[in-house]
DNA sequence: TTGGTGATGTTT
DNA sequence: AACATCACCAAA
């Protein structure tokens, strides 16, 4: 049985390398307008820092991105390329623009809803395999923007199965033009619902 | 199964 | 002008 514990905020008050790796196998919910709660176990992450220049905080403030550098654990939600939102979790400390980009989730709860919200799709692993399929189906865009996701009830984190035995594999990181050689992306090795983009990016052994 | 490509609109 | 993507199609 999954453990339905919530975090410490002091969690994500850390470098969001450390945790993007230990996030791994938590557990993301939900709670559509209908009372609905959708949950989805976390198989891949991403880790942004400030120093990166492929991270949306490496140019400082904007009016999009300053909420970045707000206290961790707070939702980041962005738009990009015309048509997908992606779901992030802010780390570190306050003035540190960091944050965790979610990239594979393996449905829990609710998977039905997310069928409907996915009706194209004939496979159930291309639900959520990706950032911006995690936002259909979980039915996420701006409206879920800056949301608190250590004590919130609309979208908000459990530590789930964290502390089973994982077995981490390490890339560079998918999509980006610019510091493609950090190792900063993290999967649990042979889940179905990492995202399929892996094969075009350089793998490391952890 | 793998690789290439067009659609789309916000942000800088 | 670039972009932290996806679905589709073609080739093998």
């Amino acid at each position: 049985m999954a453990s339905q514990r919530r975090f410490k905020r002091a969690f994500f008050r850390r470098h969001a390398v450390d945790v993007a790796k230990e996030m791994l196998g938590c557990h993301l919910h939900r709670r559509l307008d209908d009372g609905t709660e959708l949950i989805g176990k976390i198989v891949e992450t991403e880790a942004y820092t400030m120093a990166d220049p492929s991270c949306h905080a490496y140019k400082g403030k904007t009016p999009r991105t300053e909420h970045l550098f707000g206290d961790a654990g707070y939702s980041y939600i962005y738009f990009t390329y015309g048509t997908y939102w992606c779901l992030n979790v802010v780390a570190n400390e306050e003035e540190q623009g960091e944050a965790i980009l979610i990239r594979g989730v393996e449905p829990i709860q609710g998977i039905e809803e997310m069928r409907k919200r996915r009706s194209k799709v004939k496979k159930d692993r291309d639900l959520t395999n990706g950032p911006g399929k995690i936002c259909l189906a979980f039915e996420l865009d701006k409206q879920q923007n800056k949301l608190d996701m250590i004590d919130g009830d609309v979208l908000w984190l459990t530590t789930g199965e964290m502390n089973a035995k994982h077995d981490i594999g390490t890339s560079s990181r998918i999509g980006i033009s610019v510091a493609q050689d950090y190792p900063w992306r993290f999967y649990l090795r042979g889940n179905p619902f990492v995202s399929p983009g892996k094969l075009s990016a350089p793998h490391v052994d952890y």
